[in-house]
DNA sequence: TGGACAGGTTTATTATATTAAACAACAATC
DNA sequence: GATTGTTGTTTAATATAATAAACCTGTCCA
């Protein structure tokens, strides 16, 4: 039998993608496997789309390449082929005590809910933050330092080179 | 064989939602097996977790569902209020010829389709790199010296502090 | 040359996801 | 109370996803 509904549905094909985080992540397909504990030979068909993986497998699979399985199945748009922002065009901001810079670095034209900076602060410095708004997400990798995030009632420390994330709509 | 990763995995457990969303939708299996092309019988296992669904499978449930598939998977990551990701745990992809550093800094669990890297790269050093995939965009911010990106014919220099972004599915 | 190895593919087998049809539970109507 | 219709479950058959092992490449090195 064959679905009777409206949209024609295309059926994802995430073969391509789980071979490009594999390859990014520098793994050959035994370390993916044993890993993930899937077989590397179902992992060859996956990637070539030959098959059609189980939700468990798929689960592994992104588990094992820390990667969300909602990536696997964006859509994706883009238009143009270049865009650059020049220095002195990246607004500045800096909080009356001089003790934090943020410099906009930008916004995703396609993706406008994604925007990044940079991010210096003094040590021992402090700063408050109100929510941003409902179901926004922020993400702080930390070059260099020491940070502590505290966000409601809990508390985080992050070190140099770790990548912290939290709601900040509480 | 069992994996032998860190993580002990949990399999997602989708099928109460699933019901949930299709009472929500007020259907019975058999309107919601000719909406999608799935049978009716293999819902029913499904939604009591007697069943590993395929990725087909379940991308058509959520197509007729009209439900994204992040929905169903929210409730193991969307919860939480912190994650943070070690820096021994950021995967560092290295040249062959060691003339460049690529840590996967991270990918946005909720936002998804958004990754980015720390990248390092040596004085004079070359990068060749083939299409990411259909639609991708990156964007560079260049933090010190001086870069020259060429994306299919055409060709952009980079100086400190700019930011460049171009497709990458030329 | 010739292995020996690493990384990926293919093959034979087993496990299981999927299907259609039969079944059970339960209502409503006569 | 039997009858029909509706809804969810189960069963038998089939398709296919997953596994382990064999098979191809190449590359490296003696």
């Amino acid at each position: 039998m064959q679905a009777n509904n409206t949209t024609l549905e295309a059926p994802p094909k995430v073969g391509q993608e789980i071979q490009r985080l594999r390859l990014q992540h520098n793994l050959t397909l035994e370390q993916l496997a044993s890993k993930s504990g899937v077989s590397k030979s179902i992992l060859s068909q996956i990637e070539r789309d030959r098959s059609n993986p189980t939700l468990a497998t798929i689960w592994r699979i992104t588990q094992a390449l820390e990667s969300p399985l909602e990536d696997l199945l964006s859509e994706k748009e883009g238009t143009k082929c270049f865009e650059k922002l020049s220095q002195n065009a990246t607004p500045e901001v800096i909080s009356e005590d001089s003790h934090f810079h943020l410099r906009i670095l930008g916004t995703l034209n396609s993706v406008s809910t994604v925007q990044w900076y940079e991010f210096t602060a003094e040590p021992g410095a402090e700063l408050a933050s109100e929510s941003h708004g409902t179901g926004s997400l922020e993400s702080v990798t930390l070059c260099t330092g020491h940070l502590s995030v505290i966000v409601g009632e809990e508390t985080q420390d992050v070190c140099t080179g770790e990548t912290l994330r939290f709601r900040t709509d509480v």
